[in-house]
Formats: structure tokens, C-alpha cells, sequence
DNA sequence: TGACAAGGTGAAGCCGGATTCCGTATTGTC
DNA sequence: GACAATACGGAATCCGGCTTCACCTTGTCA
């Protein structure tokens, strides 16, 4: 009852398979940027130019998919974040944050629905699934605040909530411009 | 090949479909409401007191029992709309509107996804399920058009986008303090 | 090059939910 | 009260996804 089980670790993956795993990994995320979490596995295998049972040996579940690429993209906005947080002017950054996820947002069905998914338990102390993230957006925030740029009401929850509405106000915008706009419309809203 | 076929027409329903319709509908208002367009059947069956197969002698399929209900939804919001409209003030008009609709999407799960789901099919002619409603709020758009405190580049497409997007970030809103501020935010930049 | 374990395949199994079906119960009429 | 027409119930069926499995293929290493 040790630690043993030496199994089958950490031996690096054969050359193959590390091309496969690749591909799946683009294939779905291209079908769920697409289509949403609900995109079937089996066009995720054709699109990969793979069978079903390939998917599986990497992933043992749809979802363990699913979380692997959210893990990403929230990665991916923490990093717009990150970005936007080297603008001089609290209120440049936000806005930069914001007008960049929501066209991330709009490109991405599936990032919408994990985002809406997460729901509150992304608050919830500092365990939700990227924290940098949340830290990032925070200090977002808090920089706004101290500069008086973002109403006093608005805390992480709410704008959490509101980015969360912009996505769905612009996802079924057609053009780049109507995009702007709802953009346009929240940022002025948030001003104290 | 006339037009006879005097079949079961328009018999008036026995005593006890009717309200076994009635129950259903009801049932199916509650769980669409609480769970959304994705409740079951055997869900509602059971609230409705009744057996699944009683729901398919009133709806020939779940589909239909959705749409019952989203035009009855829909028919409600543009009452809302018309009461809205007896307003003197084209702003106050605009935002009564705006608030009672979003708080009555934040209680409807069903209701989010029927008004997602319409999309731009919505503003598609004038054939639009409950073209009433597009009616009403045109013109309490125009209205605050002709005032002049209504952004220009906000038509009618933008709005329901933007009432939309209100929607979902309220939807997991938790306290009502919430869903007032997130109003608030769309109407403050809704204005020129 | 041969052996063999790691990896791939996709048809079959499984499962959850909508829909059907038919024997039984209720209503309305004479 | 009895008959015919309507309705009801809910187990059985159908269907569309995810997941597994028994059997091939390929990469790796001596």
C-alpha cells in the first residue's frame, strides 16, 4: 500500500501519440469555438482525422476535454488581463480588458458557456479554476476604484456578471461593429 | 379532395382534458421556468399530476409545448411593453420597459433561452413570433429617438441584443440589489 | 530486423430522454 | 343505466449521444 505503482508514470509519449493528442486538442477546440460545449465527439474525431477511440485514450471523458481547453482560454484572458494591466490609465486598462475578452467571447461559443457555467463558484475564495485570472480582473478593478473611474457598486461579481451578459448580448451580433457598441454601451454604464 | 374531413374538429374538449391541459400547461410553465427548455417530460408529467402520454394527446411533441408556452411569454412582454408606452415620458417609458422585463427574465429560465434562441429570426419581417411585441418596443424606441436620449446607433437589433445580454448576466444575479445595477449600467449607456 | 508494448480503430453497448401504443377509465348522451 | 366516443396511464420502444472493448497497427529498442 506504498507509493509504488511505477506503471506506466511519466515515460514521455510515444511520437504518434503526441501527434494525435495534438490534434484532437485542435480539432475540439475548433468544434466547441464553433458549436459549443454540445459538439459531438464524433466530429471532433473526424475533424481530427482520428478515430473516436483515440480521443478517449487521451482523454478518458468529454468534460475532462472540456476542462482542458476552458483551463486554457482562462488562461488565454488572464493573460489579455495581464496585458491590459500595463496601461498607465486605470480606465484605458480596463476597457482594453473588456473590449478584448468580449471579442474573444464572440469568436467563441464554448468559452461562453464555460464562462456562463462557472457561475459563482468562480468567486468563490481563491479555488476557482484560474485564479490568476481572477486576480488580474481584480486588480482591474481596484485600480478603477481608486482612481473613482468605475462606479463604487460594481465589484468583481457584478462586472463578472455583466462581461458574462456582454458575451451573450454580442454573440449573436453580426457585425463587428454592433460588437463595439454593446461594448461601448457597458463601459459608459460602469462609469461612476 | 374537398374540404369536408368534419372529423373531431372544433368538439368542445371533455371536462376533464381541459383541465388536464390546463394542469399540463401549468406543470410545464413551472419546470420551464425553474430548469429551463431542457425540464423532461416525465418531469412535468409528475407535476402535472397526470401520465406522460396525457402531455402527447394535448402537444404532439415537446416542441410544441415549448412554443405554447414562449408565445404566451412573449405576448406577456408585450403587455409590458403597451403599459410601458402609456408612460408620458418617452425615457421613463424606455426604462419601465427595461427593468420589468429584465427582472421578469432573470425568474424565467425558459424564457432566456426562447429569447435567445429567437435570435435575429426575431426581427425578420414582420412574420417574427408575437410581432406585436417588435411593434411595441419600435416605438418605444422611436419615441426616445425623437427625444433625443436614445444613442442613435441603437436600433431595434441592438436593443433586443443588449436586453438579452441584461438577461443573462442577471440570471445568475443572485440578490435583487444585483439585477437592479446591472439595469442601471445598460440604461446609463444606452443614453447619448 | 524481430519482438512487443503502446497506441489506434470503430462497431457494439449503454443510457437517458422523447415518443408511441393499447388496454383501461371517464364522460356525455339517449 | 348502458353504449360510444374520448381520454388517460405508463410500460415498451425508439433514438441519438457518449463510452468501451477486442482486435489490428506502429513506434521503439535491443
Amino acid at each position: 500500500m506504498t507509493n509504488q505503482m511505477p506503471s506506466r508514470a511519466d515515460r514521455p509519449l510515444r511520437a504518434d501519440a503526441r501527434r494525435n493528442r495534438q490534434r484532437v486538442l485542435e480539432a475540439a477546440r475548433d468544434a466547441f469555438v464553433e458549436d459549443g460545449t454540445d459538439a459531438q465527439m464524433e466530429d471532433i474525431a473526424r475533424r481530427a482525422g482520428v478515430g473516436v477511440g483515440t480521443i478517449y485514450r487521451h482523454f478518458p471523458t468529454k468534460q475532462a476535454l472540456i476542462d482542458t481547453l476552458a483551463d486554457q482560454w482562462l488562461a488565454d484572458s488572464a493573460a489579455i488581463a495581464a496585458e491590459a494591466l500595463e496601461l498607465p490609465d486605470a480606465w484605458e486598462a480596463l476597457s482594453a480588458y473588456v473590449r478584448r475578452s468580449a471579442e474573444d467571447m464572440m469568436r467563441n461559443r464554448g468559452l461562453r458557456q464555460v464562462y456562463g457555467g462557472l457561475g459563482r463558484l468562480f468567486e468563490k475564495g481563491t479555488g476557482g479554476r484560474n485564479s490568476e485570472l481572477v486576480t488580474n480582473v481584480r486588480r482591474l478593478i481596484d485600480r478603477c476604484h481608486q482612481a473613482g473611474v468605475l462606479r463604487a457598486d460594481v465589484g468583481f461579481a457584478e462586472f463578472r456578471a455583466l462581461m458574462y451578459g456582454l458575451a451573450m448580448a454580442t454573440s449573436n451580433a453580426d457585425t463587428l461593429g454592433a460588437q463595439q457598441l454593446y461594448a461601448d454601451v457597458i463601459l459608459k454604464g460602469l462609469r461612476p
